[in-house]
RNA sequence: GGGCCAGUAGCUCAGCUGGAUAGAGCACCUCCCUUCUAAGGAGGCGGUCAAAGGUUCGAAUCCUUUCUGGCUCACCA
């Protein structure tokens, strides 16, 4: 039992002798003791005047003398206003705190769900490298990820690879057309941006033939269709789909030079995938589920030969399903997919896509075509919808060259990280490999930290410069704290196991505790709402308390044992609590920086 | 036009199942290294919580209206 279920049974006693009145737990409603005020925990008395029928000031005061008197929790109390104060004993403390000293992995949920979720992050095309925008939802999703398991869930990772179309066209034929055979090995360039250059490359030529269409009579639109590479693009595609043998190796080369390219960025980010799906094998699903549906009477068929979802029941409007020629859609790709991947994983409980929230409809149709065919799992799935990342110059836009690049942004960010770290950290002991790894430990850390501390529903503001500051609500800030707590226990001869419950606390110490207590049910929030920021708020308060702590008391010139066994103690603890907030979000942490 | 989301300090963000005088960080101004890592700490400055109504003991939080911004309402993906 933690101390405010502990609180709840006492205080619930107190108000039936005293008042002769039955409470429920949600009719008590406890809270943290401001700072200004003297106490730990507060219990608001205002809902409670029904009962007690009395004043907020004397109904505090009645509740207060009878804990005082009764409870062993709690030792003093005082009222403001309608708000009861409880001081609590240094034991309650002390006990709660050797509990969570017992607790192997603390924090997280021991006890299997019995559940697994597949989470589907990044998901690019497979034509241009990977930008800011995808560093959100990358670091995101795979946090949701380890959140979840934290959570006590089975998870997979997963992606859908947006490998084939009109747009994967583009640069292929910009590169037959331009590339004199360029490849990566002879370019030097990563895979990924080799093929993003010819897809700009194509966009080039395209607006220079509109361009010249246009001089010569043609409206915009007329000039767009009729371009003469973007008919050569479009043959292509057919090309393709026909498996024509040389379009076909064609894209096989190319798309494993992306490949090649993304595995590199992933490598850096320091994130993985547990299976992946291509588009090019799932956009042949859902036709034959398409087909079911029809018969099963969950779609219908225009007279043309389309067939549409009613979503009436939902408050939406008809989705087409399947074109009158046959061929699908977008969302008949993503209800086959889906299918398939329940089909893959059959003890799969839900699905998790990380995706912008530019398709929060799209998501609310899918899942509701999902519930019309009858799949009970579409209540366990859930877009998890990320808002924009916008820069200070505003969006990014790739036509005006405004995008940034997630290579290179990762590479500035560990280099901004190295200059920092060569000027003012403790790294004298270390080789030149362990620095290399300090450097992108605290680069990547802090970009990681930047992106995760936001709500994901929120669009962000990104600001390079501030991304990499080193002071405030930052990783490195986080990071560095942990490097002190390292740093204490390295100096530290004995680690004691257990501490003793009867000494005197300082204010700062029982804060301390009172937000590890938190833990679990923080990371409990982060799962129920797939939420990373609250991780990452949650660790910052902690630092900012230990900190507090770290510069107001000693340690280990404390003299007395018991009490230097305690300190060594929480500050083990939350070197721990910070070690495993930081893991959920996919942040390493150093030994000394 | 319909739907969804957002608007909190100069800037970036917490807080939103209603609770005390609305919190952090950055920026700006003071202090603190003979102490276990000063990438730190202590303090100051800074707010009509977009606006107006309503609900109630109590509203940044709930309801209504208005204003502003974003996304969306494709036989694109």
């Amino acid at each position: 039992m933690n101390i405010e279920e502990a609180l709840i049974k006492d205080s619930i006693k107190s108000i039936a002798e005293l008042f002769g009145a039955e409470v429920t737990a949600n009719q008590l409603q406890f809270q943290k003791t401001k700072k200004e005020f003297d106490g730990n925990i507060t219990l608001v008395v205002f809902p409670l005047l029904k009962i007690t029928k009395k004043n907020p000031e004397l109904s505090g005061q009645e509740i207060g003398n009878w804990l005082k008197n009764n409870s062993t929790l709690v030792n003093d109390f005082n009222v403001v206003k309608g708000f009861l104060n409880l001081v609590l004993s240094n034991a309650i403390w002390l006990e709660s705190f050797n509990a969570v000293l017992k607790t192997d992995d603390f924090g997280f949920n021991s006890v299997p769900s019995g559940k697994t979720y597949m989470v589907e992050y990044s998901s690019p095309n497979t034509n241009k490298p990977l930008h800011l925008g995808h560093l959100r939802n990358i670091f995101l999703g795979y946090s949701v990820a380890e959140i979840l398991k934290a959570n006590g869930h089975k998870v997979v990772k997963t992606q859908i690879i947006n490998d084939r179309g009109i747009h994967i066209c583009k640069s292929m034929l910009a590169w037959q057309k331009f590339g004199n055979g360029e490849t990566p090995d002879s370019s030097g360039l990563k895979g990924d941006h080799l093929i993003g250059k010819y897809y700009v490359k194509f966009d080039q030529v395209y607006k220079e033939q509109i361009a010249e269409l246009i001089s010569n009579g043609k409206s915009q639109e007329e000039a767009e269709k009729e371009a003469p590479i973007i008919l050569e693009a479009r043959e292509m595609l057919l090309q393709w789909e026909a498996k024509d043998p040389t379009v076909y190796s064609l894209w096989k080369t190319m798309n494993d030079w992306v490949y090649e390219g993304f595995n590199a960025t992933y490598k850096t980010m320091n994130v993985d995938f547990d299976t992946l799906y291509y588009e090019s094998d799932t956009y042949i699903y859902g036709k034959d589920i398409v087909e079911e549906g029809l018969k099963k009477g969950s779609f219908y068929q225009k007279e043309d030969g389309s067939v549409w979802c009613d979503l009436s029941s939902d408050k939406m409007d008809d989705k087409l399903v399947l074109r009158a020629d046959g061929t699908s859609v977008y969302m008949t790709q993503d209800i086959g997919t889906a299918i398939e991947r329940f089909k893959d994983y059959p003890d799969l409980s839900g699905l998790i896509y990380t995706v912008g929230n530019e398709q929060n409809h799209h998501f609310k149709v899918l899942f509701s075509i999902l519930r019309k065919l009858g799949y009970s799992w579409a209540e366990e799935c859930y877009h998890l919808s990320y808002g924009m990342v916008e820069l200070p110059e505003g969006k990014m836009k790739s036509r005006e060259g405004t995008v940034v690049d997630a290579d290179d942004l990762m590479s500035s960010i560990v280099n901004d990280a190295k200059e920092m770290t060569q000027e003012r950290g403790h790294i004298d002991s270390l080789s030149e490999t362990e620095r290399e790894t300090l450097y992108s430990t605290i680069g990547l850390g802090g970009l990681k930290y930047y992106l995760l501390k936001v709500d994901p529903k929120s669009k962000m503001m990104f600001d390079p410069k501030e991304s990499i500051d080193l002071n405030g609500n930052t990783g490195p800030f986080i990071q560095y704290t942990y490097a002190r707590i390292k740093s204490v226990m390295r100096n530290c001869e004995n680690l004691p196991l257990i501490c003793d419950n009867n000494m005197d606390l300082q204010e700062i110490e029982i804060e301390i505790i009172q937000h590890i207590l938190d833990f679990p049910s923080v990371i409990n929030k982060a799962g129920s709402d797939f939420t990373p920021a609250v991780i990452a708020n949650y660790s910052y308060e902690l630092v900012k308390l230990y900190n507090s702590f770290y510069q107001s008391v000693s340690i280990l010139k404390e003299e007395n044992q018991n009490l230097q066994d305690f300190r060594i103690l929480l500050s083990k603890s939350v070197g721990e609590i910070i070690e495993k907030g930081m893991k959920l979000l996919g942040v390493n942490v150093p030994e000394r920086m």
